[in-house]
DNA sequence: GGCTCACATCGAGGAATTCCGAAACATCGG
DNA sequence: CCGATGTTTCGGAATTCCTCGATGTGAGCC
């Protein structure tokens, strides 16, 4: 306890670094409702459980494949989203408990 | 009003941008409390209503001077501090207000 | 085992960021 | 007006980011 906040979380850098590109913001924003920004009908697994797969992504982002793949992978480096591996599909969820910590240690430290 | 936020607002990626640096976001958390970060006594100004000048906060930081006036005026950019010239010494101090605005937008749109 | 599909990783080119020192600008004292 | 001091702006070098296409890897199918 006692804390002085001296020098910055280097996790909070992070996540923060990862936010600043506004399509990866645009990524985690579309993941916050999957079946208003992805076609349902398609999912090979609940959105609501596992997330969304790569492929569902991609097409909505009009990025290259490797691209939106790297930028999941910097997501979920800061700790934002969760990866989950359904069959040959990687699905992506959002982490709303560490999000909302994030957003908590911005109003405290920030 | 009825906003599905689709797309990210741009200001906000400009604050996240900002605060994605390391330094710059020290710089803004040395800010929260002058008085614990700066020689006071050397204050040409009220550090609570004029902040803090670019020397003070050049000399904590470490970094080349100019180095540190660019990222101040990056701050002011992005809308985190305000600036205030007092003879030859600029003073920045943080925009608690817009500061406050942005942890809630994040807090609904993130 | 081969083939295909979904995804990850690699390598690369162009753009942006990071940080500096030098020079320009502004302000005050004499 | 001159010089000194605080700050901003400019030009540049090293690094990182952005984004792509190509290649590698793993899972399912026949």
């Amino acid at each position: 306890m006692a804390e002085t906040a001296t020098s910055p979380d280097p996790g909070l850098v992070d996540a923060l670094r990862a936010l600043s590109n506004p399509m990866r913001l645009q990524l985690l924003m579309w993941l916050r409702e999957p079946e208003r920004h992805f076609p349902l009908e398609e999912a090979i697994a609940d959105p609501a459980e596992v997330g969304v797969c790569v492929s569902h992504i991609q097409a909505r982002a009009g990025l290259a494949q490797s691209t939106v793949s790297a930028y999941m992978a910097e997501l979920q480096r800061a700790g934002l989203v969760k990866a989950t591996r359904v069959g040959k599909w990687t699905h992506y969820k959002r982490d709303e408990q560490r999000i909302a910590q994030l957003v908590a240690a911005l109003g405290e430290t920030l």
